[in-house]
DNA sequence: TGTACATCAGTGAACGCGCGTTCACTGATGTAC
DNA sequence: TGTACATCAGTGAACGCGCGTTCACTGATGTAC
């Protein structure tokens, strides 16, 4: 049994799950202390009693916005499979979906941050390092068993690429349908032999 | 027969020349006014002489980035091709070579900043989305006349991925071996039937 | 060919603004007796 | 239970700095005669 959390504990929390969603919002760049203090209902002087600097809290929102898409992920992903959906088909569905094409702020990083990667502080690219490897890990874990090996990462950069092209097209009829095609094409190529 | 180009316009070239650089080096939001008119030996007070804002010439620098990026991957594939590769082959090994990896400045504007595009304004919006029309369409040229309308946006999307997933793990063996792993499989998948 | 003048590309100082970071202070919380 | 005091989370003004943009000016280029 673990002790309750003290207020200081709390505020910290509050700051870096909105950072968590400010970062794919706005991007890293886009991401201001005073803003981000601001969205969290507090004054941006007390930032540095929470955080180190802000890259210290960049790699720490990164690590955190991984670990809620991911929720997010596993929630759309166990719902499909309720219905009857293979594993890797729920992940396609759930990870391609016009639902995570419209809302970044609660999506995978990745998908609304690649590209911004090499260019952070060593500390945010480390943090960065890790979930990839864990995202090629959740396309792992929805292959069968006797998969190549090659398969996760390719998998898992096609759903990154998709999204990413999505948004650069635009929510609008060209992005569902980049979306559409790469999600048949997944579906095509490695849901075949299980029933729809 | 044009008339040769004036002292501005070789002016306005290079500053543009400089900027498709920066972008792509840089992010958009890493490149300034001051900065690349120093990179390309002005002062940054003639800048708006040559363009209408900073917004304008990022369109213009994304529009020529995506140019200059193209051209250098046609000229991987002819010398590819001229070796006996397919089409394909030749594409996908151009794209995710080691050398695209570890030189985005010189490289396609789609994978240096595809994250950035939705968060830019509207006009440099636009030119992103060309952009990434245009890349579908360079994959689709590469494809045999009978492949499936999905192919080319599925695999421009892994192509894309592919190199920011890679790159956000470092140009390092992790990297290089996400690369790989991409390239097997896009040849396994789409050039089965050509002699290697 | 040479001089006088108009054009115009590029200079550099200045502007208002927002950034990350620091710090002296305030006021609420919690402990000691 | 009540008072006195120490702790500490959060405030808000201030810092130096770099940004995008403007503008009066300079000096080179090119045209007119």
């Amino acid at each position: 049994m673990q002790t309750p959390p003290s207020r200081k504990e709390i505020t910290h929390e509050r700051i870096l799950a909105t950072a968590a969603r400010a970062i794919r919002r706005a991007g890293f760049h886009g991401t201001g202390v005073a803003d981000l203090m601001q969205e969290a209902g507090l004054t941006h002087g007390g930032f540095y009693a929470h955080f180190a600097s802000r890259n210290a809290l960049l790699a720490e929102a990164l690590d955190r916005a991984g670990k809620e898409g991911a929720a997010n992920l596993a929630k759309g992903i166990a719902i499909r499979q309720a219905r009857g959906a293979t594993a890797l088909r729920a992940l396609v569905e759930s990870y391609l979906s016009e639902r995570h094409l419209a809302s970044a702020e609660n999506g995978c990083p990745g998908a609304a941050l690649a590209s911004e990667m090499p260019r952070q502080a060593a500390e945010v690219r480390q943090a960065a390092a890790q979930r990839v490897q864990s995202l090629v890990g959740t396309v792992n874990r929805a292959l069968p068993g006797d998969a190549h090996a090659d398969s996760a990462p390719a998998i898992a950069s096609q759903l990154i690429g998709a999204l990413q092209l999505a948004r650069a097209l635009g929510d609008n009829a060209d992005g569902r349908a980049l979306l559409a095609a790469n999600r048949r094409t997944l579906l095509a190529q490695y849901d075949t032999g299980s029933p729809s």
